[in-house]
DNA sequence: TACTGGCACTCTCGCCTTCTGAGTGCTAAT
DNA sequence: ATTAGCACTCAGAAGGCGAGAGTGCCAGTA
């Protein structure tokens, strides 16, 4: 059956009172707030046929209606005004977003805490960088038993630790070494580094301590490690405000599976950059889920990585502006990240520049 | 008043009770679950002097009795028997260990997450570096506007950058550079670096184009990076789980509490490493855990950083067993970041002998 | 003197009933 | 097509009741 007009009217006056209240609303509540000028009970009828079409839920006979997913996804696909952002919360964001220029999980960390401290919903921010190989090696000769071994990736990422070896190595060793890296290991996966590459690499710079293993493990161990994401969880707590989760084990329930990062990687991956993707409560495959909406927007910084960041709220959950949140924090994301790095002097100013600036593209 | 040591066992009693059930305990509990033989009646009448003490309370008239804050004290002071843990638990504890040596804050919440999990309490871990100082400098030449900053720093890290420039530099430059902030820059703390150091220091090497600055700027930042404690909180879930907790409002109060990492750096910081220290209800100054408790264990990785690692939960804590894990897992971690790092081909192995060690002479 | 059995008393908690009111569906009138 | 009116439903609040757990105290016993 066609929806009319009017019926999307209400539906959406519906979905905007139990968003705000959390409590079955009623037809004269809709009568009586305005907007439509019709009487109770021709509200009444209509929606009693948008229950009959599953927009709306009933949970019991003598209370106000409740909207289903099915409206809830029309409602975000077609009723949802697009929210702008005020100027005052634009410049909120930006205040907290300009001082941060830094590691990646911190930056995560400090991301998912604003979204959630913005949206007052937990905030999940994760990045997964795109597969990586070392484009250069560098080892720094410290002392006899100390050298740092440098790894540079196509990412552009640098990675270093430092090796305490419990024998002396002479300079000429490490330098044979670092080019013999440089050579054999540089461009390769992970799973492409062989023990045997590893022996021929020894034998070819004469080491004869097992340096070159050491070299190699930190080489194979920075490539996984480049391979991890990053997420975090930030404001699970704010769940706990929400009147759906009052329930304890509810919340348990949620909390204890956001809390394990496992779950969150596997996030939906698709969708376009820069957009919302909104999943309301069965939409989500992940059954903890199924009560519960996430909105995720991506980002994408470069050719790095990309990363998303979602927020977890029940069905009932501010779609419009979590979403305008979201798309400026993604946004802003993606310049950050997406831009090769400068180097800076005064790292705050110039990032402060930068989001005045894009605050002002957003607004022609 | 003296307490005598019938009282004591009594209390202990029903302290141990309270903890299993969390329910007011009754004398006839007491009497009917063995160990002291006496009737109802007797341990009614030194229920009711223990009542008068202070040790216990009573939620109403015709309720058991509850321990309260100053009989935990007492029960973890005195009565509590120091818990070992069971092989069991040991090797549960070293497998989920075995494969840990990473980053700083990786590590901080795989740890965080395996005292959780053991505990099936919220943990918190921190790590507070001792200020650090750059050791050593190093700039490798990567192109003509690419250079990696690397510092070695005294606590034995080394932090590294990545730098783009927006101009052209020379390899005479760099080296000039690197052998100057080697002699400048050198043991000398973040605040002692001054802007008329650098440009002294732009002077030394000829340097035009203000490539000193950015390097000082990376000098600043790693410093003051290296000065940051990590904090993570993990499991903060399982507080749910608590009968005294399944109030939304009280759950909900502490874990926002508890996600703010200000408030965890602030967490005590006195006594002595590898002992526990517990914080019973009001003895927490800060108010938000006036209901709670929090067993706190210290541990100390060289001189580079110490820590603590801690669980939260209702007062009504295992306390022992809460103690004897914090304990193993503390002090894991003093011998993990205590020694100097040996490069490890074979990490896993090596740490899971070394752990083993730990264990044989624990028994001894 | 120290302990115990017994008993009356208190108070929470769970259960049941009743009552209220918000909201509905339907019908008849406009 | 819309609206006013009305009977109906049902969840949730309010009140009353009984059961049971636990206490305090007293008198009796070893």
């Amino acid at each position: 059956m066609e929806i009319s007009e009017r019926k999307k009217k209400i539906l959406a006056a519906v979905i905007e009172a139990y968003i705000a209240t959390a409590e079955p609303v009623g037809s004269k509540y809709i009568a009586e707030s305005g907007g439509l000028d019709l009487s109770s009970a021709t509200i009444r009828n209509e929606m009693a046929e948008l229950t009959a079409m599953g927009y709306l839920d009933q949970p019991h006979t003598s209370a106000g209606r409740v909207p289903s997913p099915k409206a809830y996804r029309l409602y975000v696909n077609e009723l949802m005004e697009r929210q702008r952002l005020s100027i005052e919360e634009t410049e909120a964001i930006n205040r907290s977003l300009c001082l941060k220029m830094q590691q990646l999980d911190k930056l995560m960390s400090d991301v998912g805490k604003l979204a959630s401290s913005l949206t007052q919903y937990p905030a999940v921010a994760l990045a997964a960088p795109i597969a990586a190989t070392i484009s250069r090696f560098d080892l720094i000769y410290v002392d006899v038993n100390t050298i740092i071994a440098v790894a540079m990736l196509s990412n552009n990422t640098v990675h270093n630790k430092l090796l305490n070896l419990p024998f002396s190595v002479d300079q000429g060793l490490v330098q044979r070494l670092a080019s013999v890296f440089n050579t054999n290991f540089t461009d390769i996966s992970e799973d492409k580094i062989t023990p045997s590459m590893i022996s021929s690499a020894e034998c070819a710079c004469g080491d004869t301590m097992g340096l070159t293993s050491v070299i190699a493990a930190f080489a194979i161990d920075t490539l996984r490690k480049a391979k991890e994401g990053a997420a975090v969880v930030a404001g699970a707590s704010h769940l706990l405000r929400q009147p759906e989760f009052r329930d304890p084990d509810k919340a348990h329930e949620i909390l204890s599976y956001l809390s394990d990062s496992e779950h969150l990687l596997g996030l939906p991956d698709v969708g376009e950059d820069d957009d919302i993707q909104v999943l309301i409560g069965p939409e989500n495959v992940a059954k903890e889920l199924k009560d519960s909406s996430v909105v995720i927007a991506r980002y994408n910084a470069g050719d790095n990585m990309r990363g998303i960041i979602g927020v977890v709220g029940p069905t009932r959950m501010d779609y419009s502006g979590v979403a305008a949140k979201l798309r400026y924090i993604a946004s802003w994301l993606s310049r950050l990240l997406g831009m090769p790095e400068a180097p800076r002097g005064f790292e705050k100013l110039q990032i402060k520049e930068m989001t005045i600036d894009e605050h002002q593209e957003d607004k022609n």
